[in-house]
DNA sequence: CAAATCACG
DNA sequence: GACGTACGTGATTTGC
């Protein structure tokens, strides 16, 4: 074989920096031997979706481009194909030109929600047909014909021919035709359907359309018909979604047999709503039907692809200022990559700075005095009856606290609609006694009314944060359900995309500039900042109007704009199946909070503080004088100036580094002082951030202390925490361990912490390929041993230690010079124990590679469960920022599938416990790989199987891995005893 | 308000 | 051959 480790590291390195384009030009035209393959083009669909991918591109002449760019790459991509084996043979277009078709007729509301297409998109209707005359392709649009029956006629003309054929597009409907093989004229092969969804570039078979729905194509239709579609405005039968309809279909077999069956069926609303819809489920049964008889206006075999005349695609390309891919059709290059051409505003990678677009549905601007501030419980009264109508209200509370857990409300706002939104004050002006209070509902009553309001079945409650609101609602004893949040819709669409400040990307403020163009009110415009800031309560009713009813008719908005969003970009799956369901599970464990012991902590914190005392003494002692420890500043002037030791400077601030490793690094040379700091810099750590601000952290009304999970504080879908952080309480030395003696039970109670061992590893074994580590996790091997075992032939204390290093480094994405200085060697050495690791797992090598070949094409990686993340620097010119971006792309999928998965088995949990009979058992806290748990002491028996069920099938159904996953359970009284 | 440091997975 | 020295977080302290 002759491997030279050398050129594979160089190769890895390639292709880690490069852009991905290799097409060659000028490919031959035709290919008689070939069995024909239609691509069909839904290109209607199509330049929807790229225009909400792509940034507001304008051409010389200042007519929004943006999504003809993004459908003339992707034709010309298409085109370059030919050579693959699956590339077209015969490729058209087909638009939907149709306003009216047999579907009005049939539902006189089909696709009557629809809203009018966005401003800046309508001009590049008829571009498109521009772009796709220019490569010479065909274009078939009619009167009174939807773009989906033209697909599906000529789908099943071509398969009727024993053609092959190919769907552009990633339409749920069209799905219904995949794998469809119709008999042949004559003996023929015959052909067959698939899809392919060019902005995923992922292939849709029947493998994926079960995946999606639970079922084969050709029950789809009969799903559909009972889910409905909002978009189109299908009825389907109320309240049933995707998953009850699968449910169904599955059970009973098909749309009738499910109708015939519903009398029989258990008493329940589904029941009642069967039988009451059977008409409507009918009806959109017809409405999803595709006709596949359309008289077809062009024969089949126009459809050729000849080659692409060089001349009048020259011409649009110039016309529009789409240089770069003039350049490459003069060169004779191949697709292109990276679009940046025209004038961006500033991307450089079109996928980065979508979300910033300009244009705005036909919404009036935001008008701050339309709002009605709401005094009387008619008014109030006429609202709820408005909100219960129209079955989806923007809620925002208004309070005196970010902590959910102390807050006192301050008035409720509520919207239904574009400035059709109300603030209702409730306890306004009760902070100042001799101020005159102002006319308000009383809040008892308020409450009362809203209620059934907040907990209806029928009425989504839509919030900005809302686990904010959920956990002060339920203070006051109201359970909001089912609820939907703009925020996390935000995150998951655009993770990763976000400019500055990762919490404020996703804030309201920026979301209202990014996708409204609206500058909202700030909360210390009205209430001031510092010293000077007054409670909400304390605002006048007409400035407190104005700014809470804003903040309703903004999400109101926001609703609106990223639920399209969410379905044009696939968002859906991660964020009903994971994110949106989650919300009140992390309410309530954030309401459960953990119990501290004070007393423990208090007694920590005094030790810590006279040993403090005494290593400061023997510091100073040491230096000479007297300075403050803590500043690494005059350390470093002590250590590297005064005291003529060598080290290094810090670029930017021109500071000595005083950091762990340095310090380790000098005492190792034998200068005691380095350790003398480095231990009062750990104890110093443990007061201040652990025993001292735990005891403030207790809430004086529960004595537990109550932290806040962000949903979307990570890019990766990890959750974080925050006020205090929980996830980062000390283990890994035995001082810190003591701190979590302080996380205590209730007498009778114990805690338990079940967690994923080695989880991370598990998924990259299993989405890298890798059969060696996967047959060690299924026999339940340790897996450094094992990893030792391939690359060096021996497992010794040495070679496991350097396996475990470089199984880490490979999940974070991996430079020779990192693992050199992990392994203490050079980065000659590194290089050869990467080349050895990719040697033995050419999986994780492969895995590599094409996770960075789809994310410098998307922008985007994604997790087993389709969360994606973006990277705006992948493409970066700057080396640094690039490879940062490479290296958290390589992990991200990682990461963020076991993030998934640990949120799956949280989502699951308490139904899992209670159908158990164990409602005494409170799931407390989360940390990323862990969840602890406070249950009665006799509980812990029933309770640890439940728990380790839940956690190891987490995946399932959705994804079936190839590892088990193995989870550690441990009980104790404090969580240090736990694990 | 940014930088440096260090706690966790 | 240079680049900089692993992924993802949050809290505290210092010092401008």
């Amino acid at each position: 074989m002759g491997h030279d480790f050398r050129s594979r590291a160089c190769y890895l390195k390639t292709i880690m920096t490069a852009p991905s384009d290799t097409a060659a030009a000028d490919k031959p035209a035709t290919h008689p031997d070939r069995k024909p393959h239609l691509y069909l083009v839904d290109g209607s669909a199509y330049i929807f979706r790229a225009y909400h991918r792509l940034p507001p591109l304008t051409n010389p002449e200042g007519t929004p481009v943006g999504a003809v760019y993004g459908y003339t790459t992707m034709l010309w991509k298409l085109a370059q194909d030919l050579d693959d084996a699956e590339g077209p043979t015969h490729l058209a277009v087909i638009l939907d030109k149709a306003s009216q078709s047999f579907r009005h007729d049939l539902y006189p509301e089909y696709k009557a929600n629809r809203p009018p297409p966005p401003e800046d998109l309508r001009p590049q209707f008829p571009l498109i047909r521009d772009a796709t005359r220019a490569f010479s392709l065909p274009v078939i649009e009619e009167e009174m014909l939807e773009a989906d029956d033209l697909i599906a006629s000529y789908a099943r003309a071509a398969t009727r021919k024993g053609w092959d054929v190919t769907i552009v597009s990633s339409d749920k409907d069209l799905m219904q035709l995949v794998g469809t093989c119709t008999d042949p004229d004559d003996g023929v092969e015959p052909g067959c359907v698939d899809m392919l969804d060019t902005m995923k570039n992922a292939r849709i078979e029947i493998p994926e359309v079960v995946e999606k729905f639970g079922v084969p194509p050709e029950k789809l239709g009969d799903v559909l018909a009972l889910m409905g579609d909002s978009v189109d405005n299908i009825p389907g039968v109320r309240g049933i979604g995707p998953k009850t309809a699968e449910k169904l279909i599955n059970e009973y077999g098909d749309l009738e047999s499910v109708l015939n069956a519903a009398p029989e069926m258990k008493k329940s609303k589904m029941r009642e709503n069967l039988i009451e819809h059977a008409e409507m489920a009918r009806l959109s049964r017809q409405l999803v039907q595709l006709k596949e008889d359309c008289d077809l206006p062009m024969p089949l075999e126009k459809f050729a692809l000849d080659g692409i005349p060089k001349e009048p695609l020259a011409d649009f390309l110039s016309t529009h200022g789409f240089t770069s891919l003039l350049k490459r059709l003069g060169a004779g290059a191949g697709s292109p990559s990276r679009p940046n051409d025209l004038n961006p505003a500033k991307p450089q990678n079109a996928a980065a700075d979508a979300g910033t677009r300009q244009s705005l549905p036909e919404w009036p601007a935001v008008d701050l005095d339309s709002y009605e501030c709401v005094t009387t419980l008619d008014r109030l009264d006429a609202w709820i009856e408005r909100a219960f109508a129209a079955h989806a209200v923007a809620v925002d509370t208004e309070t005196s606290s970010l902590d959910s857990m102390q807050a006192e409300m301050a008035g409720i706002s509520l919207a239904l609609g574009p400035n059709d939104a109300c603030y209702i004050p409730l306890a306004h002006g009760s902070d100042d006694m001799f101020a005159e209070k102002p006319e308000q509902v009383p809040v008892a009553e308020a409450l009362a009314r809203l209620k059934p309001l907040f907990e209806s079945d029928a009425v989504l409650k839509i919030g900005q944060n809302i686990k904010y609101d959920l956990t002060v609602l339920n203070r006051v004893g109201i359970t909001v359900a089912p609820v939907e949040d703009t925020m996390i819709l935000s995150f998951d669409l655009d993770a990763g995309r976000g400019g500055g400040g990762i919490g404020q990307a996703h804030g309201m403020d920026s979301l209202a500039e990014t996708h409204l163009g609206h500058t909202t009110m700030t909360f210390k415009d009205i209430c001031g900042t510092g010293k000077k800031a007054i409670p909400f309560s304390a605002v006048p009713l007409d400035k407190a109007t104005q700014y809470a009813a804003e903040d309703a008719d903004v999400t109101w908005r926001l609703w609106k704009i990223l639920r399209q969003r969410l379905a044009d970009e696939g968002g859906t799956r991660i964020y009903e199946n994971v994110d949106r369901p989650l919300i009140p599970v992390i309410a309530m464990m954030e309401r459960n909070g953990i119990k501290v012991d004070r007393e423990h902590l208090a007694r920590l914190s005094a030790e810590f503080a006279e040993q403090i005392a005494s290593l400061e003494a023997e510091v100073h002692e040491m230096a000479g004088e007297t300075f403050s420890i803590g500043s690494p500043k005059q350390l470093g002037d002590i250590l590297f100036d005064k005291m003529g030791l060598k080290g290094g400077k810090k670029g930017k601030s021109g500071q000595f580094s005083t950091d762990q490793t340095v310090l380790e690094k000098l005492a190792g040379e034998g200068v005691p002082m380095a350790n003398k700091v480095l231990e009062w810099r750990g104890l110093s750590k443990l007061r201040s951030t652990y025993t001292e601000a735990l005891q403030q952290a207790i809430n004086p009304e529960t004595g537990r202390v109550h932290t806040s999970y962000s949903l979307v504080g990570a890019q990766t879908g990890r959750l974080s925490s925050t006020d205090p952080n929980l996830q980062n309480i000390p283990i890994r030395t035995e001082t810190g361990r003591q701190i979590r003696e302080a996380f205590v039970a209730e007498p009778g109670n114990v805690l338990l912490a079940a967690d994923y061992s080695q989880i991370e590893l598990r998924l990259a074994a299993h989405m890298a390929d890798v059969p060696p580590l996967k047959e060690a996790f299924a026999n339940g091997e340790d897996i450094h041993a094992r990893t030792a075992q391939e690359m060096y032939g021996e497992v010794t204390r040495d070679t496991r230690a350097q396996a475990k290093t470089i199984n880490f480094a490979i999940l974070y994405g991996i430079s020779r010079w990192g693992l050199a200085g992990r392994l203490g060697t050079d980065a000659d050495e590194a290089q050869a124990v990467i080349d050895r690791y990719f040697e033995r797992f050419p999986g994780i090598q492969k895995y590599i590679v094409h996770t960075l070949e789809k994310v410098r094409e998307t922008g985007y990686s994604e997790t087993l469960f389709g969360r994606k993340t973006h990277f705006r620097n992948i493409n970066s010119k700057n080396p640094n920022e690039r490879q940062g971006a490479e290296r958290a792309a390589i992990n991200a999928p990682i990461q963020g599938t076991s993030a998934d998965i640990i949120k799956r088995a949280m989502v699951r949990m308490m139904p899992a416990l209670h159908e158990a009979g164990l409602d005494n058992v409170k799931m407390l806290l989360q940390v990323h790989d862990e969840l602890v748990f406070e249950l009665p002491e006799g509980d812990v028996d029933a309770a640890r199987p439940v728990i380790e069920r839940v956690m190891a099938e987490a995946a399932l159904p959705s994804v079936e891995l190839s590892v088990p996953l193995g989870i550690e359970i441990g009980t104790g009284h404090s969580w240090g005893a736990a694990h």
